[in-house]
DNA sequence: TAGATTGTTAATCGATTAACAATC
DNA sequence: TAGATTGTTAATCGATTAACAATC
């Protein structure tokens, strides 16, 4: 068990968006930044960032600010893009295709290691290179393969079912995208995807605004 | 200009969970439910729920606690599920195909009214009963219809010159799946939904757990 | 009426922001 | 050295939780 200071998920959320912004940054050619400069470019305190950063370490240099590119690395090892996980999706329907094909997952350590339907009209298909394999197979499939992460792009109902059959299988981590919030009674780490949550949080918003013009 | 006391976005992003609590309850025909019994479903303080439906009334009764559907009902008033929006998606790629079948959002007051793409392998095909449009007819379209939001599922770059564009045609409201943070310079709500930042927030969890093992 | 549970105020906790000494 | 900017402590702010009087 560790001893370091627990750091808040408030915190953990907000590293993926320092890194894409420090992704920007060396594709700019920018070679060192301070607080203040990326305060403003991402709209929050230059305290903040120094709060946040300093929950992991003292990446900066007083008087000089942050060097870019060893910052972005700092972050990319705390979120463990240099760690591969191996994952698979279940569910070849729209949305389990659009993340066999999102490229960036690669980039950021998470490898596709196959994708699993019941259906015998998408089982057979191969997408990005890879053959949908029937869901049958997933027993012997994760006993050659070792499985991190599962994304779940199955109907509603299927999702629980799906769920308890992968963390029984040794999944560690699960990438819900039902909408529900998913519980098993096996320890493996869930992030749940809402959409449709996340869409009504915009129509509130456009429900406010109407309202007050 | 609402003279009202400002409700925090923690809240408001409770919102629809609360209502999908209670879209369950409804359906297991369940007729009253305390901030007690809630709580403990939810995972929750019973203070917290009290808190939260407060800034919106007092949808309870002291003694019996909360009628579901009554305050399944307020809830939805409150997210707008009864106002409808109209949206268009813009990219007819797998995320584009996936929202356009998403049947839920019709529940909750989503009407889809278009699909647009450049690409002539797509246009012309048919999604969920809607074909696939060129985006050059967009200008004409929205003279025509009345489009609340965009779900932009376009690529990268495409997606700052799409969302600038569909701003100008008077688009309120953008759901935003490119992995930025979108800003244009016209009043537009916008909601980003950054996939790879939750999937690394996963990974960074599950690399925590690994470690303490 | 007695019991239950809300609505709401007050207390606590945690996260954000400000300030500044340390130091490059 | 002087100027800049961090790392870090202290102050503030806001969100969560606890407590309890009101009331069904």
């Amino acid at each position: 068990m560790s001893l370091d200071k627990k750091i808040s998920v408030a915190v953990i959320k907000r590293l993926p968006r320092y890194y894409r912004y420090l992704s920007d940054l060396l594709k700019l050619g920018i070679k060192r930044i301070s607080s203040k400069e990326l305060s403003i470019r991402m709209g929050i305190t230059a305290s903040q960032i120094r709060q946040d950063l300093n929950c992991f370490g003292g990446f900066g240099q007083q008087g000089y600010g942050y060097n870019v590119e060893f910052l972005y690395n700092e972050i990319g090892n705390i979120l463990g893009v240099n760690d591969n996980f191996n994952f698979i999706i279940i569910g070849a329907g729209n949305m389990g295709r659009a993340l066999a094909n999102y490229s960036n997952f690669d980039k950021r350590g998470f490898i596709l290691k196959g994708i699993f339907d019941i259906s015998p009209n998408l089982v057979g298909q191969t997408i990005n290179n890879i053959e949908v394999l029937p869901l049958s197979s997933l027993d012997s499939f994760s006993k050659n393969n070792k499985i991190d992460i599962a994304m779940l792009c199955v109907p509603y109902e299927q999702t629980p079912i799906v769920a308890d059959k992968v963390a029984r299988l040794g999944v560690k981590g699960l990438w819900n995208f039902s909408p529900m919030d998913l519980k098993i009674p096996y320890d493996v780490i869930i992030e749940n995807v809402h959409l449709s949550d996340s869409l009504m949080v915009l129509g509130y918003k456009l429900t406010e605004k109407l309202k007050n013009l």
